[in-house]
Order: structure tokens, then C-alpha cells, then sequence
DNA sequence: CTAGAGTATTGATTTATATCAAGCTCATAG
DNA sequence: CTATGAGCTTGATATAAATCAATACTCTAG
């Protein structure tokens, strides 16, 4: 099944890029996403099947409607998965990191955007060939699960937090989780970082999509928390926490994303 | 490894009792559920683990903090999954209905609660003893992939919904969807009835917990339905949707819990 | 260095929903 | 059949967040 794949094959976008074993090693899909589980047999199988793309910030990745065509890792950069009703009011549904799986195996479509919050690099597998490839490996198939599984967690958080949360435990909420998250990320690229700094990659509308509010709501609670010495923002995006206590006791609960 | 388990095990509460095959002929879970991709040798040496157990409408199946012991598949009634924070707010994360499988699996605990919401009957596998079974059981894996993944959808919907619906979009939300839920459910089962009249059975408290809302709020959108003619209520709970493209108006929407 | 666009903040006002407070309905037990 | 209590409705008021509106910051391109 596998050879029937070459560079001019149609469902690969021209912007594709193989990969070869080399990048598979340092990739953290291999390390601990949907790869991590194959043995080197299958992983080279697989990408043969895979090629690499890469998306600028802001572009849609998946469209909610369209038919899927392909499924993909994510391999560097955040993405947001979202939904918008008919009249153009949004909800972002979760982000996605390194290395997260994207795509609804087993229905023939999202029933949500994915879009690219940061430029990002993803895997992409056809969706039929990995279809049947999911079929024949038990253990991707098991990989899957988990992923999917601690994706139904982080939704259940954020469901507390949308329905039960004030504005103000929202933003903090949300940033203990980003510290959080991508201090484990960069951590794991061997990025240098610590973990009260950071860039948060969201701009103040992402933020208010992601927590039901309004931008503007979202911008007072950010200068409340700096007026109250929690934290400090430089340039509008840099994030320092000053009072990883006090933000937790106001955000009172949840821990990741 | 399964003769190792009999009535005297202590992994079985005395509440409960052996299944028989004519009983999985009848199931929704046998139909449709997890059991549903099993053939008819695995199904048996799985009912060898397998008990059944009666909740009444109230009590608690599954906390939030306590090791999982079991997990179990709903074979009749509703069942809510919360979660609540430490003041006491409190977030409803879904319903189950048959043929419903619930428990965390791969972790050994659920981060959330799950309670009988009418009176409930589950067959309960003990956790050890399921998890040999899964890890041994592909088709088993898939199935239950596959029913996390439509519980993932779910989650989805509604966070849309608490995010950014009003009050009243929640309501009309939440009756198209049980009004669908309780039509096919019963349908399936066999239960004489029709899409329009259904008797709801949450009250209005557990409706506000999962909607995000106050019950006065909960209240007043139903006295405003019915004041707008789109819905009729009798005593309280029996429901009667008098204009069924006049609420989808309304709720804007999603189609299913 | 400046203009301009995109993004963010802050203020004034409105509004939806929460909160507080009676009173009502319905099922059940005496 | 009536008393009781849990669950529900309705009204009055308070409040958090939305909306409307103006101004400020930050980066880029010229």
C-alpha cells in the first residue's frame, strides 16, 4: 500500500516536504506524541506516508466544513482548535502543542476550525492511507487514545472555568496554565527558560474567544492583576508572574490546559 | 486469569450480581456500546468479570478523588458527570446515557464526579482485572476509542455553549438535545414515544449546573418559552415542544448532547 | 523619524444574569 | 383531606460583564 505514495502523489500540497530518520529522532512527536510508541519499522513505514508543511501565523489549517483530507502532529508552534455560530460569535475549543495529533479519525470531518496561532510545523498523513494504517497498528491506534483522552480532560477543565468561573479567575486561569505548558514545551526542546517569564502567543482577542469574554474585560483583569502585583507585562505580551500563590488561590483550582 | 474471580470476591459489592447471556442478547451496550465489536467468545469471558448494579436516582457512582475501583457501562437511566470547586460551584460536563461507558481509563482516578441522575443499572468491571482485558482486546480498544471521541465532540458543543450563548440559547440548546437524546434512546429500547413530549429528567437545579446559569435564570427562560408559544409545560418536568424550528432558531445551533 | 495600521487600554453606560426574597405547585405522609 | 417540604416561579434589586467610545501603545514601512 505504501508505494503507491510519490512526490507528485495529489493529496500531498506542493509546499510538502519529506522527512527523513534523522529529524524523527529529535522530533517530540517521536518522543512522547503519537510516535512514541512505534518501533523503528513501523515509524519509517509511516513516513513514508508523512511529509512535513509548515503554516504562518494566522493561517487556517483545518476547515470545520471541508471534507478532511489529511490528519496531522504538531511538530513546533500552537494552534487553536475553535467554533463559530452562525452569527460570527466564537469559541477556541483548546490549543493544540507540540505534539499534539490533529484531525477526527473516524468521521469525515472537523466539527472545528484549526488555525495557526504561531507559525507552526506540522506532519500531515493522508487521511486514507492513515486510516488504514491505524487499522493494522494497535498500538498507534492505542496512542490515539490516550492523546484523545487527556484532550476530553483538558476539555472538562475548561468547561468548569467557562460555565463557573468570574472574568477575573478566567485570565488567571489561563495563565498559570501557559506558564505551565510552555515551560514543559520548551523544557522539553531544551529551550532555555524559567518559569515565571514568558511570551504569551495569544493576542487579547485569541484570549477573550478562549475564555467567553469580551476583549475588553479581558484587558481589565490584566491590568488588575498587575495593579494587585500578581504580574507584571511588558510590551503587552510578556508575561512575569510575581505571585504564583496568589494567582493560583484566585484562580483557584484547575492546573493545566 | 479470569477462574480467579468469584461471587466472594472482594472487588464485588454485595449489591451485585452475575450477568447472564440472554440479558447482553436485550442490551443496549451489547447493540451499540462497548460490547458491540466483541464477538460472541470475548463477550462471555468478559461477563465472567462482570456484575450488574442498581443505583438509586441521587447517589454517587464514581467521586472525583477516591482510586478508581471499576468502570462500567449504563445499561438504563441517566447519569451526570460534575465537577465542583472548592467553594462549592458546581460545572455539569455531561450526560451518559446506555449505552454509555464511564470511568478514566489509563489513570487511576476520575477528575470528576459521576452521579445517578434517574435510577440507574450499570454492569461494572473491576479495573484490574478490565484493564488486562483491554490491553489484550484491540477490537475492545477501538470501540471504547471511538465512544471517547464522540464524548470529546460532545464536550466541544457545550463549551461552545457556555462560552458564548445567552441564557435563553442555553435553555432552547438543552431541550432540542434531550428531546433527540430521550426520542432515540427510547426508540431504541423499544419504549413507545414521540419527538415533542418528553418528560425531563433533570430538575431545575441540575439544570442550571449544566448550563452555566442560576435556576431562577433557568426559570425565567422556560416561563419565556412558553410565553412565546414555542414550548408546553405540565407539572414542571413533561415538556412539549410546540415549535420545533422556532427553538432551533432560538439555539442557533448545536444538534446533539 | 514619522505615518499608519493593528492592537491594547481605559472610561462611561447599558444590559443580562445573579442575588435576595416571597409565594406557589405538587407529591407524599400522616 | 390537609399538612409539610422539596422544587419551582416570580418580583425587586444588585452587579459583573458587555457595549459603545475615545485614546494610547507598538511595530512596520516609507
Amino acid at each position: 500500500m505504501h508505494n503507491k505514495i510519490d512526490c507528485q502523489d495529489e493529496r500531498f500540497s506542493p509546499k510538502t516536504n519529506h522527512i527523513d530518520s534523522s529529524e524523527c529522532q529529535l522530533c517530540e512527536v517521536r518522543a512522547c506524541g503519537m510516535c512514541s510508541e512505534l518501533d523503528t519499522a513501523t515509524l519509517n513505514d509511516l513516513r513514508k506516508i508523512t511529509r512535513s508543511r509548515d503554516y504562518k501565523a494566522g493561517e487556517l489549517i483545518f476547515s470545520d466544513d471541508a471534507p478532511l483530507q489529511s490528519y496531522a502532529a504538531i511538530k513546533s508552534g500552537i494552534v487553536k482548535l475553535s467554533k463559530i455560530l452562525p452569527d460570527g460569535r466564537q469559541q477556541t475549543l483548546g490549543l493544540g502543542f507540540p505534539p499534539d495529533f490533529i484531525g477526527r479519525t473516524y468521521k469525515d470531518k472537523n466539527t472545528y476550525f484549526v488555525s495557526a496561532i504561531t507559525n507552526v510545523t506540522v506532519c500531515t498523513f493522508p487521511r486514507d492511507l492513515f486510516n488504514e494504517y491505524l487499522k493494522a497498528t494497535p498500538s498507534l491506534e492505542h496512542r490515539l487514545f490516550e492523546l484523545t483522552l487527556n484532550e476530553l480532560d483538558a476539555a472538562r477543565d475548561w468547561m468548569l472555568m467557562l460555565g463557573r468561573m468570574s472574568a477575573i479567575e478566567k485570565v488567571a486561569t489561563l495563565l498559570l496554565s501557559f506558564a505551565d505548558r510552555l515551560y514543559k514545551s520548551n523544557s522539553l526542546q531544551g529551550i532555555p527558560c524559567d518559569e515565571t517569564h514568558f511570551e504569551l502567543p495569544l493576542t487579547r482577542s485569541e484570549i477573550s474567544d478562549f475564555l467567553g469574554l469580551t476583549i475588553e474585560t479581558v484587558s481589565r483583569q490584566f491590568s488588575l492583576l498587575k495593579k494587585k502585583g500578581l504580574i507584571g507585562i511588558t510590551q503587552q505580551r510578556f508575561i512575569e508572574i510575581l505571585d504564583k500563590e496568589g494567582l493560583s488561590l484566585l484562580a483557584g483550582q484547575l492546573k493545566e490546559t
